[in-house]
DNA sequence: GCCAACGTTGGC
DNA sequence: GCCAACGTTGGC
């Protein structure tokens, strides 16, 4: 079992959003970046956890927890012309880009902010690579040491 | 809005 | 294959 960390913005797509679609289940479609392709689609495995991350917003951080649902598959937005995130250059039979299901577990009872994360990050959370700088993955794997530092973090007032 | 980081593109 | 230009990301 993995663990992850899944960016979005959430004027696009919140936790919030995620907590009333249908099932709290969403396809995470639209990624277009190689390094991260690889990992959804060589590395992700159903049951594999993820911590979803708002980003490029007032309150950076991580707002609550996922699951990973069924296997990667194709990203079928790139073989649609009116999406957003269509390409061309993916093809039904030779697809480029992939996406999985996720399912949200819980949303923490606060947000566990990215100041609240720098402020562990010389020690507890050396070397997480959310705080690396210039780090502009969408989808980072998690130690599990952080994994559960951060679920304590999110435990305590 | 600014700026650093860094991936992608395209000319050569 | 090199590298400058350009676009995007994301915190501040």
């Amino acid at each position: 079992m993995n663990r992850w960390l899944f960016k979005s913005e959430p004027d696009a797509f919140s936790i919030d959003d995620l907590a009333a679609a249908p099932g709290k289940r969403t396809h995470w479609d639209g990624v277009r970046n190689y390094q991260v392709r690889n990992m959804i689609r060589d590395e992700m495995q159903a049951g594999d956890l993820g911590f979803f991350y708002h980003s490029s917003c007032p309150e950076p951080g991580i707002a609550g927890i996922v699951k990973v649902m069924g296997k990667p598959k194709p990203d079928e937005s790139a073989f649609d012309p009116a999406s957003k995130y269509h390409d061309p250059a993916s093809k039904p039979e030779a697809p480029r880009w992939y996406m999985i299901d996720v399912q949200l577990v819980r949303k923490f009872p606060r947000l566990v902010s990215l100041e609240e994360l720098r402020a562990h990050e010389a020690r507890k959370l050396s070397g997480m690579l959310i705080l690396r700088r210039g780090n502009r993955l969408s989808i980072t794997p998690v130690e599990e040491r952080h994994w559960r530092i951060i679920e304590s973090l999110a435990a305590s007032p």
